[in-house]
DNA sequence: CTGAAAGCGCTTACAG
DNA sequence: CTGAAAGCGCTTACAG
């Protein structure tokens, strides 16, 4: 450094004193860069969403960087369009909860080099990196529970998205109950996930009704969890002793609920932290990326429902 | 116009073939517009912020405009901090939910003429467009209601913030309870925002023990609520027979709880509306900008716990 | 009317 | 080592 330390502070001062602030946008301009990333999740009024956004945000403003949200409500066209949008304010990289078909935006992101980390869900096909929980082990698990409780006749509620943690999901479910020979397909109910509350309600009321020997049940996302609650009270059924809960993703209201719900709750610190790690490591070096796919342990809550 | 239609089709579809493109960044740098807004709540896992900021953002991007979000969790640094930090963004325009100590801040975005609206509370001094729900009236109106059922002991739970929005709603009960030759100082409790939500339940179930002839209570916002129904509980105190509960902002527990809780709504989707709408005005006209100030009715949902 | 040039505020490769 | 110039990709005032 040529610079005498005299000069330097005497420069500091004046830019202080004038409130000099570095344009971001000539910076980005000249350097290619924003210093932002595109955070896609499903619906960020969801808490599940809200506080994973939460925590990767706080990680990722340690080393500088600001985050756009945007909540794809499970809408293929509109995800694509996100992608697109985001890609036009120039952000240096996407953390993606994929809807089933934005397999074509990522790929495309794959070819222009973005860094790209998908959390929660995945395409098996593609090689990108990716940071969610073991799904099939969550359900296998929190099935387990319920027949070692002495549960038979249990009921699995999931949407029809087809996206592979939900399939994951529902696979350890039934391996877990054909291993105890209670296997029952009649036993599983497919939520349209576009319908309204009130249709998904309506549509468990029909589904409990025909399968009124269910002596417990396993919810894989915590919407289907709060409107099965609702169908399952209007039934008049008693919780644990009619029938046993267990729903995947904790939110508020399962704890404040009476009885208290038992969750298989997801380690959003852990997944937050995983991910912008990826990410920052992709971001820094621009070539031979490393895809790592990364694999974290649920958590069965036990509450009073079971 | 000059030029032919031909070469005006022969123009774009050379630009569709090569997927052109405008450089957003460049664009900012030249006009010095971003089209984007900073917006600035309290904590965007609140449902009830996460609500407003997707009718917010639903709104402004009928306009063409992109909405960065941030959470000040009602810490006036950090709050301070977050509009430096969007100014330096550039963004067009500001919607804040202020701290208690933001006025500096504000005063400093009316000076720089940056086009700025307060919603959910504002400054009483300050000159500066701000969209609220009519506080005093809501909560005025929630605690006749109890009066009129025959509650007489009355408990307010309010938090310590000192902000303008949750004074006029304690002066709403105070002035129902004093027509009501009710009022009595030692019914009011002030919960410290910053404890954690465990300490909130330690300080209203001492608060309830020594007022246990309280036949109803009213929350001012939703975190108390809750909160309180928990502390409620603990009581053993039947809801609505021993007490009787209306809250503030609605949640989607209040609603699961058996017995549903009772609310004063606020009218998100007009509050959104009217923001966006005096917001555009302003970004619209570069000065001699008009002052709005908003004040829209509540609505009280009575549930099951009154 | 039209097309070329200037300039937004930076960063960095390059000439001296 | 240092300082001036080029250039990021646009928009718009201006010369022709």
């Amino acid at each position: 450094m040529g610079i005498s330390a005299v000069v330097i502070k005497k420069v500091q001062d004046v830019a202080k004193r004038l409130k000099y602030r570095p344009n971001m946008i000539a910076t980005s301009l000249r350097t290619g860069k924003t210093r932002s990333i595109g955070l896609i999740v499903e619906n960020i009024s969801n808490p599940f969403f809200s506080v994973l956004a939460k925590v990767i945000e706080e990680e990722i403003m340690k080393f500088g960087y600001r985050v756009f949200y945007c909540s794809t409500y499970n809408d293929d066209e509109r995800s694509a369009e996100l992608v697109q949008s985001l890609l036009q304010a120039n952000v240096d990289g996407f953390i993606i909860t994929p809807t089933e078909k934005l397999d074509k935006s990522i790929e495309q992101l794959l070819e222009m080099k973005v860094p790209v980390v998908l959390i929660d869900r995945y395409f098996p096909g593609l090689d990108v990196s990716h940071v969610v929980m073991d799904n099939y082990e969550g359900a296998y698990s929190a099935t387990m529970f319920l027949i070692k409780r002495g549960r038979r006749k249990i009921a699995l509620i999931n949407n029809n998205s087809g996206m592979v943690q939900m399939q994951l999901r529902e696979k350890g479910y039934s391996d877990a109950m054909k291993k105890a020979n209670l296997f029952d397909e009649q036993m599983i109910l497919h939520l349209d996930y576009h319908s309204s509350e009130e249709q998904k309600i309506e549509e468990m009321l029909l589904f409990f009704k025909n399968n009124n020997s269910a002596d417990g049940v396993l919810f894989l996302a915590n919407y289907m969890g709060l409107a099965g609650i609702l169908a399952i009270r209007k039934l008049g059924l008693k919780v644990p002793d009619d029938l046993a809960i267990i729903s995947f993703d904790d939110h508020y209201s399962f704890i404040l609920h009476s009885p208290s719900i038992t969750v298989v709750e997801q380690p959003l610190d852990e997944i937050a932290k995983k991910t912008v790690e990826l990410l920052m490591c992709q971001m820094k070096s621009d070539n031979n990326v490393v895809f790592e796919k990364v694999l974290l342990k649920g958590k069965l809550v036990v509450r009073e429902s079971v």
